[in-house]
DNA sequence: TTTTGGTTGTTAATTTTTTCACGTTGTGCA
DNA sequence: TGCACAACGTGAAAAAATTAACAACCAAAA
């Protein structure tokens, strides 16, 4: 029988993930240990937080000398990574998605966008960053044959809701996406809305209220 | 003696913005009325929540009608947005940044980006999206002379921790960061680092969760 | 007019998340 | 060795966020 894994929520998740990054800065500053309150300014928390989140990992600890940078980074790895780099699609090389795809093209160890889609015929065809760039036709096939579940998805707004639709269809289980719009899909596909209008305007929003809170 | 506002939370600031955005998009549309229950799709919640959000912002929906729209977004505007239309500044104006310039300026009737900064001498001086990129000497003077309290950090992360104290000592009062690194800034001045690659570890994450979950 | 159905505003209950508190443990030093 | 110190792991408490529940209300149909 499986053993039942316990739901970890999605804030712990994005700490982890801040904390690695975190982590493998400080072990190539030559850093061999660390302490959970060093961790939690890295997010803004306390150290209870992150000895909490570090339980999920299955924590290891060492009262006194704090926890082991080398080995936090590979526990915190097997708990998000996929066992074998997981193939990442780009949808949309636009001005956004060829930002993406410069960022994050071979830069990452466990996970790598290995094609870009555009359904501008100017852009299929050519490599852009070292990826190619396929036509929206070819979707289903690179999906397959790369054994791609990760989409990244930039395309224009009015078109992304009929985008995720093929990308769903593809088979894609999880998709990250750029477009200002709540996409409705199948139930079973991750969805997860970046939406930087709305983090600008909540950062506007705070620079005031923080003012306000000094004045109050 | 100014009434004692209460404080809102910032899942429930980052809710409005995305209910606003939908709103108006329902509006061009020529909707004048809106359920909470169609709200709450929007952002994959419960109607009460949206009911309860809704309250902050003094509510006044009508039974068995829902909320006016019209007079919502007005509502929402007027807990989100300052008096006047906020400038914002964009520092490096790089891949990231230069898409950045391009999807904000001159499109947003709350805020908009009117000054970018960058080291390079080779963009200062020039118009990128229609405006204009000053070198980071003159960032004192422009953000004075603009008004200026919001900036987007779009340097690389070598960069961030300098150029974000730069921009304190201009008189910013809210960074949104895209460098995936923590700034440590003067505790009045508001910080929202954007982790895209945290952002995209979790969807790769909660893509394998959904397939557990299946399973299990 | 009365009933029916569906929605709001709001309080109460529940669930989730964070923080506290403290026993335990490893380290370094006298 | 024994003591002081500081950090960990974790159950309990507290706080925050979400969800449920329901009276009041409105519109439309009977
Ligand atoms: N640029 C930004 O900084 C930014 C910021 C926030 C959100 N966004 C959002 O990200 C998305 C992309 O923004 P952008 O600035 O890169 O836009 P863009 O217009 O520069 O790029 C869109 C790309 O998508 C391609 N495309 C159009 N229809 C397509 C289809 N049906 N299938 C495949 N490809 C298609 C276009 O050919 C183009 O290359 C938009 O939804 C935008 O709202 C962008
Ligand atoms: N490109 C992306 O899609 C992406 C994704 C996630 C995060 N980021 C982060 O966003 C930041 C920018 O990324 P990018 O791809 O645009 O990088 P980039 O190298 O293309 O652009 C950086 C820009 O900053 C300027 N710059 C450098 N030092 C500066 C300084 N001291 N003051 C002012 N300007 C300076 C450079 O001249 C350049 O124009 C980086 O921190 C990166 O990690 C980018």
């Amino acid at each position: 029988m499986l053993k039942m894994k316990k739901k970890i929520s999605e804030r712990t998740i994005e700490r982890l993930s801040i904390y690695r990054r975190y982590l493998k800065e400080i072990q190539a500053q030559g850093k061999s240990r660390v302490y959970s309150h060093e961790l939690a300014k890295v997010v803004s928390g306390t150290a209870a937080q992150v000895r909490r989140d570090l339980m999920e990992v299955g924590c290891n600890g060492c009262s006194s000398k704090g926890y082991e940078v080398e080995s936090l980074i590979i526990e915190i790895g097997d708990l998000l990574d996929c066992s074998e780099v997981e193939n990442v699609a780009l949808v949309g090389v636009g001005n956004l998605g060829r930002a993406v795809l410069g960022f994050f093209s071979g830069k990452k160890e466990n996970f790598d966008i290995v094609a870009a889609f555009d359904s501008n015929p100017d852009k299929c065809g050519r490599i852009i960053c070292g990826r190619r760039c396929y036509h929206m036709d070819d979707l289903q096939e690179v999906f397959q044959k790369n054994r791609i579940s990760t989409a990244i998805l930039a395309v224009p707004v009015e078109e992304a809701e009929k985008v995720a639709k093929t990308l769903v269809e593809a088979g894609v289980r999880a998709i990250l996406n750029f477009a200002p719009t709540h996409l409705t899909v199948n139930n079973d596909v991750f969805i997860h809305t970046l939406d930087m209008t709305m983090e600008l305007e909540k950062t506007i929003f705070f620079s005031r209220q923080n003012l306000n809170l000094k004045e109050g």
